[in-house]
DNA sequence: ACCCAGGTCATCA
DNA sequence: TGATGACCTGGG
């Protein structure tokens, strides 16, 4: 076991954990339902579980679960049986990264419910996070099952047979614009068998490309995301703008078609290229690193 | 008023 | 295959 220290004291579970750190983990652009509700604590809530988790340096108290949940379903959520300080090594070849993984080296890849991850990174495209963030939270709000949590009202993300008939108008509300036509399409097609989401985790990384790519709104960048952050992939290296920049400057040193820049990430990082991805994303999008600045 | 934001789709060569 | 616009919406 990868995290120290690991105990359960008035209810809560205590931990000593390495190469962790909410506010990387948390606000990298891979989830969009984590909130900071008070300094260095974090809550969220994915697959109706809800979790508050508190960072001390390298200690964190995690508080609104129970041993069971945590070791069952946490643990994987949040990466923790994996040792990161492993991939750094491993993927830190050269200075670049170096640098990269000592700016995020907290960061950690989320196992995120596919279905969520989908719906997100569906509306994700041609979009701002801090939307992305707002669309996400008042579909939740709007069609999921209510949760309380310390009198806190929280909202667990609706599953796709909860809305089955949901319509177009429905979607007005969200503000989701033009998404809302790809999102019925992602909820025919998942409710119908379609599309398996469900079974993404057991398909190669390919095979789960050419599943999602058959809803409509899903291109390669949202399926890879996806694949990345909620299918187990980490071999998926999504190109978005700010991933496509940072590769562009810091490697191929030239304008690179996003399908390339994939096939350079695979020989650079192979299996790892995920983990890579994320930290040259955090990196490059704190920094707001643009074109030929590194 | 115009541009942009974790892209994708439709259309045309 | 590859190039080009259009696209809801909210904020700067």
């Amino acid at each position: 076991m990868l995290i120290k220290d690991y105990y359960l004291a008035q209810g809560d579970i205590h931990a000593k954990i390495d190469n962790f750190d909410l506010i990387q983990t948390f606000e990298c652009g891979q989830c969009f339902r984590w909130n900071k509700i008070r300094e260095g604590t974090y809550l969220g809530i994915s697959k109706g579980n809800v979790l508050e988790i508190e960072q001390i340096k390298d200690r964190f108290v995690f508080r609104g679960t129970d041993m069971k949940t945590f070791e069952n379903y946490w643990m994987d959520y949040l990466d923790l049986k994996r040792d990161y300080a492993q991939i750094i090594e491993k993927i830190s070849v050269e200075p670049n990264m170096t640098k990269a993984t000592e700016y995020g080296s907290g960061i950690r890849i989320l196992l995120q419910e596919e279905w969520e991850t989908l719906i997100s990174f569906i509306i994700s495209a041609n979009n701002n996070i801090k939307r992305i963030k707002k669309i996400v939270e008042s579909f939740s709000n709007l069609f999921g099952r209510e949760i309380d949590y310390k009198g806190i009202k929280l909202h667990a993300f609706p599953k796709p047979d909860e809305i089955s008939e949901i319509t177009c108008g429905d979607l007005g509300e969200i503000r989701c614009g033009y998404r809302a036509d790809y999102i019925l399409d992602a909820v025919k097609k998942v409710n119908d068998g379609v599309v398996n989401i469900s079974k993404i985790r057991e398909m190669s990384y390919e095979e789960g490309v050419k599943e999602l790519l058959k809803i409509k709104g899903v291109g390669p960048k949202v399926a890879d995301c996806v694949l990345l952050y909620s299918g187990g992939k980490h071999e998926s290296y999504p190109v978005d703008v700010w991933v496509k920049r940072v590769t562009e400057a810091l490697y191929i040193k030239k304008e690179t078609k996003p399908a390339d820049i994939k096939k350079f990430a695979d020989e650079m990082w192979g299996g790892d290229a995920g983990f890579a991805q994320q930290y040259l994303f955090y990196y490059a999008r704190e920094n707001q690193l643009e074109a030929g600045e590194v």
